[in-house]
Formats: C-alpha cells, structure tokens, sequence
RNA sequence: GGACCGGUAGCUCAGCUGGAUAGAGCAUCCGCCUUCUAAGCGGACGGUCGUGAGUUCGAAUCUCACCCGGUUCACCA
C-alpha cells in the first residue's frame, strides 16, 4: 500500500533549507535540475535562484515530488495560473522526470524512482558512517560551555538538559567539520564553599564524605541553612573560612580541593552512565586570578562607572541594564568572571564561535556578556552565542534543591535502565548481552525524551513520559534500526553496491528521507537545535517501519539486493543520527 | 512597567523568512503475531491554529493591538 501522505518530509525538504545553503555543494540537488528545467522552458524569462526559492515540497504523494507554484508567472504573463500551468509543463523537458503535471495552478514534478534510488542508496552505502559529512566548519574551534553543576550539590534533571544539548552540539559541530571544545564550568567557588567548610568542620565526619561524596555534602549545606537561621553567628564563621579560601589558608584550599575532587568523582559516574566526556573541567576558580586585568582593561578603556557605590557598565545604548562588575565591597561578580573566561577562551582556542548551554532565565546576562565585551572592542564578542533552553519544572514549580524539588539525574538513569530491563525480559528474554543493551535503551531514551522537542520549550517533569518506550521515543528508533539489523542478519546475502534500482512506491518516502539526511545536518547544526536530528531519526524510523510492514523484503527475486541495500542505509542513517544525539544503537533489543 | 519566551486535537508537541484538504505521538475505541523481533503496523474519534484588525491572489506562518502563562530586569550564580 503507498502511504497515504509524506507530509512529514514537507519540514526538511522545505525551501528555506536551500535557500541557506548555497555555500554548501549538496549532492544530489533535485532542486537544482528541476529549477533549471523550468528556467529552460521558459526561456530564461525568470532567474533561475528565484524559481529554485519558490520550488517546494508538496504535502501529499500524489502531488509529486517537488512542486512549483506559478503564481509568481500570473503577473507578469496575464493569463490564469492553471493556463501557465499547462503551458509550462508543455514547454518541460520530462526525460529526466517519471511525470510532470499541471494541477491547478502548480507543476509537479515526479522524480524518477530508479535513478532516484539507485543515486540515494549508493551515495549512503559507500559513505557509510560518514554520510552527512560536512566541511562548512573549516576546523574552526568552538568552545561550548555545557552542563555545568556545582560542587557538593547533586546533578539534576536541570543540568541533564545542558549536558545532553551541548553533547549533540559537540557531535554536530564535528559532523559538519568544526572542532568542539566540551568545556564543563563547574560551580566550584563561591561563599557557598564558607558554609559548606563550616558545616564540615562542625558535624562532617571523613569516613561519611568518603562513602557518599555528594549527599553526605549536601546534607551539611542543607543543616547549615537550617541551623543559621538561629544561630546567625555560623553566616560570621563561613565567611571567615571563605576569606581564608580567598587568601589561600592551607586547611581551606585543601578542603575546598577534596570536595571539588569528591564531587568531580561522583559527576563522572553520571557522565559515564551518560556516555558523556569532556575536554575540559575549567570551572569558575580557574579564573580567580583571571579577573583582575578584566577590571584593568575596563578601567583603561574608560568603560567603569560608578553608581551607588558599585562599579557598573553602562549598557544603555544595548538597551540593556548595566552590568554590575564590582560590588560595594569591591568584591566582583558572576558577570566579571564570564568576561574572563570569555577572553581566556578566545586566547586559548581563537574560536569561530563560542557557545554557552545555558538556560533561558540567564538569556539578560548573556546579553551583558557580550555588550560588554563589544564595549571593551572585541568585535569577536558577536561569535559568542547563548544557546538557551526551557525550564523543567516539577508538578509546574521550578526545581530548587533548598524547597527539596529535585529529580535527580542518576534516579532517573536507573530507573529507565531498570524499566529497560524489565521489557527485554518480557519481550526478547534470549537477549545476550541484555544488560548493555538495556543500559542503552534506557539512558536513550531519558537522552532522546530531553532533546526531541525545540530546546526553548519548557516541560513538566514526568517520570512515566521520560522513560516511555513506545510512540515518538528513542527507544522507537533503537527497535527500528534493530529491526533493520536483524533483516540484514537473516538475509545471507551481502549487500553489493551496484545497481540499486528501487520502484517499490512503498519505499519511496523513506528514500526521500534517506536523500534529505545531509541537509537536515546543516540545518540542525546552523540552529542550534538538536530535536532536528532527533524528529528526523523518528520520521525515517516511522517511513521504514511502513515500508517493512507493507512489503517483504526477503524474497529471491531481482531487487532483493536493492530493498537490503536500503534497510542497510536506513541502519546506516539511524545510527548515525542517533549517535549525533549522543544515544547508543544496539543492532539487537 | 520594560525586555524575552510560549499559547495549534483531551494531553505532549510538529508545521512558522506565506502557498494546494492544518499533521504526529499519547490517551480512548476497533483491527493485525502459521510471513523478516507486536518496543511494531493499520483504522476510528478528535482542531473557531489565544483574540481582533491589517498586508496579500493566498496567513497557523508576516504586521499591529490586546488577552493568558512563564522567565528576567543592580550588589546570587
């Protein structure tokens, strides 16, 4: 049976993906040979790159391929739309076309199945992994600022977000021929580090640290908060040890150093469970000493204000508050230390870009960031970009560790790997190795939940949506892809790249897909946006799961090598876009 | 109050630099395991695209105003 629609593939196929990419060389520009054909039937009365923008996908199968609106001609021509229309598809070359038609006021344009195919599964096989691949980067670096936790607080579903959108970004970046920096800021320092060394020295114990870093950490935090409220003398005690820190006590930069490493450790597990490793762990101590020549660049460059008795930026020209660089205490801030790491980065890699993954409530003080930085004449403060993304909020509060509104990141992974294992025991309970493939499936589809939908949109936290297996799931393009696997497995027969003519219209969208993986990489990479990648991954996992359920793929006839060169390039592509999430693809669940 | 983000089916969301009858998933109901793993496939049900104007041959998509929700706006990070 053909599938009734393929409006699916209007949203990557569509002509604003082209319009972007002249840069890029595409293989394969369908576009390209069909806007060159109408510009020939019409004798060049129209430029071809006007004709290439207006050409788009239609939204169903029997509409054609691509689709060219004529209503641009009815003006200049005076004659009906559908008059044109006809006229055009006369004056077309269709040789190179299955059919071109007029309906109403379009020409449509139906590609050729055989060359398509044969064109789109050679080009997939002989790339194979590196299909996609892309050189618009030029190896410039890019930095990204990602993930983020503090020290002696737990990761939570908060910093999974950033950890899993810079991740993907990371992927993306190097796909398309940049080079990444994973750079993890943690939140080492601060005067929530006198409390927390106070807390220590008053109720901690070695051996309680030792056995669980985190919780055991944040437990003294959170009884020092507790406990101040009373006796507000611990807030001098903290401040003191702070102080200490500052000025390099022995004891206090030992201790600092022990929960940073405690805390690092017991991060990492995370990212491990994560798949997830970075290039670098430089986080907001590193730029204690950093800070002093940003001041001194301010001062030089006249940029320091004073107002109120702290020491601001005036930003009105941006429309934006001032930036608060030194409190009344001479003591400096958040912003002061961005700047330096800002600069520091610059110097360190000499980025193209610098990306920060950081939620949508610090957009303002991104803004500063970079206003400020233009204010100082680093015209590259324009290739700092703020990549924010939506809040996750419990039960529609905002999570806060304080009120006790946490989900913790680990609980989740396991509870998903548990849920994971649970399904393989009830549906393939022969699995080798379920254990690894449970560990995928569930970390994937905790991952793939987080970067499906557009990174600005905020979402209520539901353990029952997260770890979900069926529908529009990571899991759902996990099982696709082992599906693929395990056609290819029982095939005996290896797949030979020549002559891959497909005429099977029950194929022809997931083709059309296949085809249109390169295009949706630039254009994910180019936003920023992640959930390109992954409603990608779940509308070519859907397209083949049509196809495979409607027709048979292991008979013994003349395009058996065909159809398994095509379940071999969807495996191919799966995989493929799944790792660029960060997601593994187990060939067997 | 200013700035920013969001408002599309009961729920979660696609579609948004304008184009042909507005699409998925979940939920509910009904089919399909003697044929390549049913974590699958098919079907039914379900929509004044927040509201009102405007631009246009054509608006969910662009403009303006308004309504609702969220974030943020000087000494936290």
């Amino acid at each position: 049976m053909v599938p009734r629609v393929n409006s699916s593939l209007t949203m990557f196929i569509c002509k604003r993906l082209f319009l972007n990419l002249q840069m890029e060389e595409l293989k394969m520009d369908y576009k390209k040979q069909i806007a060159q054909s109408i510009v020939k039937a019409l004798d060049d009365k129209l430029e071809e790159q006007a004709v290439y923008e207006k050409i788009e996908v239609p939204k169903t199968v029997n509409l054609g391929d691509y689709a060219f609106p004529i209503f641009i001609l009815a003006k200049t021509l005076h004659k009906a739309p559908q008059m044109i229309a006809k006229d055009l598809v006369d004056q077309i070359n269709q040789t190179n076309y299955e059919k071109v038609e007029a309906a109403g006021p379009y020409v449509n344009f139906f590609l050729d199945k055989n060359t398509f195919s044969d064109e789109v599964l050679q080009t997939v096989l002989t790339q194979n992994s590196h299909y996609g691949d892309a050189t618009v980067g030029n190896n410039g670096k890019v930095p990204i600022d990602m993930s983020s936790p503090n020290i002696a607080k737990p990761i939570s579903m908060g910093h999974l977000r950033s950890t899993v959108i810079g991740n993907s970004l990371a992927n993306l970046l190097t796909k398309t021929g940049y080079q990444p920096v994973k750079i993890n800021h943690l939140g080492d320092w601060g005067t929530q580090f006198g409390k927390l060394i106070e807390a220590y020295k008053l109720w901690g114990s070695e051996e309680e640290v030792k056995a669980d870093p985190i919780n055991k950490l944040l437990e003294y935090y959170v009884r020092f908060h507790k406990e101040d409220k009373d006796h507000p003398e611990l807030d001098d005690e903290a401040r003191k040890w702070f102080k200490k820190l500052e000025d390099g006590d022995d004891e206090a930069i030992q201790l600092w150093q022990w929960f940073r490493s405690v805390s690092l450790q017991s991060f990492k597990r995370i990212y491990d469970k994560l798949g997830i490793t970075f290039d670098s762990y430089k986080g907001e101590a590193f730029y204690n000493d950093k800070m002093d020549e940003v001041v001194q660049i301010l001062e030089d460059k006249k940029l320091l204000k004073e107002s109120q008795g702290a020491e601001i930026v005036d930003l009105d020209k941006y429309n934006l508050n001032p930036a608060l660089i030194k409190k009344t205490d001479g003591a400096t801030l958040y912003i002061t230390r961005d700047l330096a790491a800002a600069i520091y980065r610059k110097r360190t890699y000499d980025f193209v870009q610098s990306l920060y993954v950081v939620g949508a409530e610090q957009i303002n003080h991104f803004k500063q960031l970079k206003a400020v930085l233009k204010e100082m004449g680093f015209d590259w403060s324009d290739d700092i970009h703020h990549i924010p993304f939506g809040l996750i909020t419990l039960n529609g509060k905002k999570l806060s560790t304080r009120s006790g509104r946490v989900v913790l990141l680990d609980k989740v992974l396991d509870d998903a790997i548990d849920l994971a294992k649970q399904q393989i025991q009830s549906k393939n309970p022969d699995l080798k190795n379920a254990d690894q493939v449970a560990h995928e499936v569930g970390v994937g589809a905790v991952i793939f939940h987080d970067l499906k939908n557009e990174r600005m949109n905020s979402f209520d936290f539901d353990l029952n949506e997260v770890v979900r297996f069926e529908g529009e799931t990571g899991p759902y393009v996990q099982y696709t892809r082992a599906r693929a696997e395990s056609i290819l497995r029982k095939a005996d027969h290896k797949v030979t790249v020549a002559d891959l003519k497909l005429s099977d219209p029950n194929a022809w969208e997931t083709l059309k897909f296949l085809q249109a993986f390169p295009e949706t990489v630039l254009r994910a990479v180019r936003e920023y946006e992640p959930s390109i990648i992954a409603k990608y991954a779940l509308h070519l996992a859907k397209s083949f799961n049509q196809y495979y359920a409607n027709s048979k793929v292991l008979v013994k006839d003349d395009q058996l090598n065909s159809r398994l060169a095509l379940v071999q390039s969807v495996s191919i592509v799966l995989e493929i876009a799944l790792n660029l999430l960060g997601v593994q693809a187990p060939s067997e669940m």
